[in-house]
DNA sequence: CCGTATCCGAGGTGATACTG
DNA sequence: CAGTATCACCTCGGATACGG
């Protein structure tokens, strides 16, 4: 929009935004299944604690991202769901995805590849083997 | 003990090759000026440490997302450069720079220091404001 | 000039236990 | 079910000092 050198801010903004690990990966679950409930995503990211995912989610909502619906029934449920700013992110989502997928395997040794299918979609939240990357798992 | 598994979905290996906040800033300053020396890169990321910029593009050449190119000269001289590969990441930046761009400023409070220099000019992106939000960064 | 080595702080994350 | 609180660990990042 303004000249054409700032990527900077743009970049940066989306940066602190999504800080952590998680944040992309519960972002892209919300893209692609919708409206989502805090076990769910739990559920759906294989590793997260319900620690991170809380305070993530709560960050989420903070910068108008995320949407928390919470129902007073027995039991309580409530829904997160995305915001159009958050549905903004589908475009960079995709644009990670589609560089991830082209991305030659780099380090030849493993691959456990395995995400041949869904080239259509976000890939199959279920098995994002991202949990091995958790911090207290040595991953490089 | 290999090295790094590959996530299987593509968004998780963007995440996975370009993490820490300074990864992808760094990215972006060779997408945008080409081939740069260490000093250059350190000069175009105000704040980042010499130790950060050397572990971040050592991960990268390891990675295969820039070339490392040193001159046996006096006094030394080394060029780093995007590979097609990490040229690839174009349109991944672009994205985030367009969303970041289109994000309504929801947190004044927390952006408070990043537009002090404000839409000023980052006529050529060297002052990224990124790092007053860098993890170390005490300016606030 | 281009790093590397070491120390240190900050924050994300997980595990566990506990509350509404 | 949906969190919260606390603790401990790990990695990233900055600062400084040193080496190629």
């Amino acid at each position: 929009m303004n000249k054409k050198n700032t990527p900077c801010c743009g970049v940066a903004r989306f940066l602190t935004l999504l800080d952590g690990p998680w944040a992309t990966l519960i972002v892209r679950e919300l893209l692609h299944f919708g409206p989502r409930r805090f076990t769910q995503l739990r559920q759906a990211l294989p590793g997260i604690s319900a620690h991170t995912l809380t305070h993530r989610l709560k960050g989420f909502e903070r910068h108008g991202l995320v949407t928390r619906t919470a129902y007073a029934e027995t039991p309580p449920r409530v829904v997160y769901e995305l915001t159009p700013l958050g549905e903004g992110l589908r475009d960079v989502l995709e644009a990670m995805r589609k560089w991830g997928d082209a991305v030659p395997d780099a380090d030849p040794e493993e691959m456990t590849n395995l995400h041949t299918a869904d080239a259509a979609d976000f890939g199959t939240s279920a098995e994002c083997p991202y949990s091995q990357l958790s911090k207290g798992a040595p991953k490089r």
